[in-house]
DNA sequence: AAGTGAAACCGAAACGTTTCGGTTATGTTT
DNA sequence: AAACATAACCGAAACGTTTCGGTTTCACTT
C-alpha cells in the first residue's frame, strides 16, 4: 500500500542505507538528493515510525498520567505540555486516573507496556515504588505538583505552604483572627503542604490553629461545599476563610450563597486556583494562582533533556515554583 | 535487555509460533501452557507492541483532536472516551489545536504520520478535505459536535438548535419579548444552529430576531464579556438574555456583575453548560446541558464498532443527541 | 496394534526501518 | 597520471512480532 523506503531506493538505484542516510539528515550527492527528493513526492513516501520504533527502540512518545482531566489545574498543565512535546516530534499519551492509586498503577502498566519513552506523572498515591519500572529501564520519570519517597526523579512543584501561609497572613494583617481553612486530603502532599502553611502563619501570630477551624474535604465541589457548612456551624465566630483548591472554592461559594452568608460583610474569604471563576464571582474573590503555564515549561523541559541524555543521566532536579496573588474584593479590612 | 518471545521459545523448547499463538488466544497443550506462563513469569516478558504494531499494521492507537482542552465540555467529552477506550487497550493521543485551523491540519498529519488506528475529531475548520486521508486509508473517522461537507463518516452530534429553541421559548413562556443573544463565531457549526434556533423561537413567538440583539462572541470568556456589554448599551430595553455557550457564559456574567446589573430583576438569564458554574452563581442560572457522557458513549461505541469491522464498514451513522435543562432561578416570571 | 482426523506444533519469511563494516566514487595532491 | 584521503554509497543482518503451509502428536476407532 503505502510506499516504503525500498521503493524509493529502487526507483533512484540507490541502496537502502543511502536512503535511510537522507533520512536521517545525512549527507547525499546533490543529484541523487533531488533524485529521492522526486522520488518521495511523487509516491508520497512517510517514514514508518513503527518500523523505526522497533529498530531504535524509541517511540517518541511520552505518557502522562494526571488524577482528574477535569481539574482546571491539571487540564492547564497538559495543554500547554502536550503542546510543548509535540512540537518537539513527541505524541502525548494522556491517562487520567481518576484521582485512584490502583488505576494509576494500571495506567503506569499501560504506558510501560507501551514502550513510552517517559513518564510524566501528578501522582495520586503517595508512594512510588510501581515507577521504578521506568527509572529501571532507564526511561526519565518527570512529577509534578507531587514529591514521592521511593524514586529518584526530577520534580516540579509548586512552594505550597508559603502560598497558604501568605494567604492566611494577608487576612491577618486584614485584622482578622478566627480563620477558617478547607483544607484538602490528609494524605495528600500538597493538601498537607497547604495546612502546613496555614498553621504557621497561625502561630507566627500567636494564634494557635484551632482543629474546629480546619474542615478537610477531598478536593471536589461537594467536598469543598459541605466542608464549608461544617466550619460556619461550628465556628460561628468565624470571620475569614482560606480555601486551598479550585473546586473546593467552587463549592465553598455554592454553599456561602446557600447560607445566605454575605462576602466579605459577614465573612472574608480568600480561593485557590482559576482567576476567571473568581473574577465572576460578586463579588470578585481575592485568590491564590499557581503558575501553570511555568510548570508546564520546566517539565516539558526537564523531560526533553533527559531524553537527549539518554541515560546517561545527570543529577536529578527538583524545581520549585511560586505561586502569585490576586487581589478581589472579598476581603474586608 | 527485556525477554522476547524467542527467549520464552527456547526456555521452553517450543517454537516460536507456539509462544504467539498462545499470546493470541490459541490452544496449546496443558503441560505447555504452564511452562509458558511460567517463562513468562520467570523473565517477565511483556509483548513488545511495536514490533507487534509493525506485522499487524495497528498501533492500537486512537488520535483525538480538540480545538480546546481547555474547554470544559471537551474535556468532560475527552475524559470520557479516554477512560471508555483504554479499557478496551487502545491508547488515545490528544492534540489540542486551539481552534485553529492550520494547527488542526498539522494535527491531522501528526496523527496520521503516527499511524494511529482512527481518528475522532470535534472539528475547528469547516471543511473536511483534510480528514480524507485517513478514510482513503480505510481508518475510521468519527465527528464529534459538527458536522461537515467534504467527508463521510460517522458523527455524533446535539441537537443544537433544538436546544436554542427550546431556552428562547422558556423565556418567551415568562413574558419576556426583548431577548438578547450571545451567539458564537458565524462560521461554526453549532454556533449557526444555536442562533438559528434563536430565531425560530423569536419568530414563532410572532416577533423578528433583529439584529442588535444578537451579539456574536468567539466562544471565550472574554467576548462574552464584550457581547453583553455590547447588547446591554444598544438594547436599553432588553429584558433577557440567552449565552450560547459556557466560557461566554461566564464572561456575561463577570460583566453583568461589572455593570451592577441584578439578575433577574433587570435581566433573566439563560446560560449554557456546566452545572456547577450555575450553581455557585447568585442567584443560580437556569443553563442548558449537554450529554457529555452520552455523546463520548456514543463516539467511543462507534470508533470501536468500525474498528472490529475493519474496513468493510457499513453505513455512516449520525447520532442526534438532546440537551437538557436546569432550571435556576435567573429567570423572572 | 494399526489407522485415523483433528488439534497442536513448527520453521521461515515477512513487516519497514537502522546500522555495521566494507566498497566505490570523487577530487586533490604529487 | 598515479596515489591518496575522504566522502558517499552499499548489502545484509537485525529489531520482535505474526502468519503461512506443512509436519508431528494425540486420543480415539477399529
Amino acid at each position: 500500500m503505502a510506499a516504503t523506503m525500498k521503493d524509493i531506493a529502487k526507483r533512484t538505484g540507490l541502496g537502502l542505507a543511502t536512503i535511510s542516510s537522507y533520512l536521517n539528515g545525512g549527507n547525499v550527492r546533490e543529484k541523487n538528493r533531488i533524485k529521492i527528493e522526486e522520488a518521495i513526492e511523487e509516491l508520497n513516501f512517510e517514514v514508518n515510525e513503527v518500523a523505526r520504533g522497533l529498530k531504535t527502540n524509541k517511540t517518541k512518545t511520552i505518557g502522562v498520567i494526571i488524577p482528574e482531566l477535569n481539574m482546571t489545574f491539571c487540564t492547564q498543565i497538559i495543554t500547554e505540555v502536550e503542546d510543548l512535546l509535540r512540537s518537539r516530534g513527541y505524541a502525548t499519551i494522556i491517562c487520567d486516573c481518576r484521582s485512584d492509586e490502583k488505576r494509576e498503577e494500571e495506567a503506569v502498566e499501560f504506558l510501560f507496556h507501551r514502550r513510552v519513552d517517559g513518564l510524566i506523572i501528578m501522582p495520586s498515591g503517595k508512594q512510588g515504588k510501581h515507577l521504578n519500572k521506568f527509572t529501571r529501564a532507564g526511561k526519565p520519570v518527570v512529577l509534578i505538583d507531587r514529591k514521592l519517597k521511593e524514586i529518584e526523579c526530577d520534580c516540579v512543584l509548586v512552594d505550597n505552604e508559603w502560598a497558604s501561609k501568605d494567604a492566611v497572613e494577608r487576612l491577618l494583617a486584614a485584622g482578622h483572627k478566627r480563620i477558617g481553612m478547607i483544607a484538602g486530603p490528609q494524605d495528600i502532599y500538597t493538601a498537607k503542604e497547604r495546612y502546613r502553611g496555614y498553621c504557621t502563619a497561625m502561630e507566627n501570630a500567636g494564634l494557635s490553629a484551632e482543629d474546629r477551624l480546619v474542615a478537610h474535604g477531598d478536593y471536589t465541589i461537594e467536598s469543598g461545599a459541605s466542608a464549608m457548612k461544617e466550619l460556619v456551624s461550628q465556628n460561628p465566630d468565624m470571620t475569614a476563610v482560606f480555601v486551598s483548591n479550585y473546586e473546593m472554592t467552587m463549592g465553598a461559594i455554592i454553599e456561602i450563597n446557600e447560607l445566605r452568608i454575605e462576602i466579605p460583610g459577614q465573612l472574608s474569604f480568600i480561593g485557590f486556583d482559576n482567576v476567571e471563576f473568581a473574577k465572576a464571582n460578586i463579588p470578585r474573590l481575592s485568590i491564590v494562582i499557581q503558575p501553570t503555564q511555568e510548570i508546564a515549561g520546566h517539565v516539558s523541559e526537564l523531560m526533553l533533556r533527559r531524553l537527549e541524555e539518554n541515560g546517561n543521566q545527570g543529577e536529578r532536579e527538583t524545581i520549585k515554583l511560586r505561586t502569585s496573588f490576586v487581589e478581589g474584593k472579598s476581603v474586608k479590612e
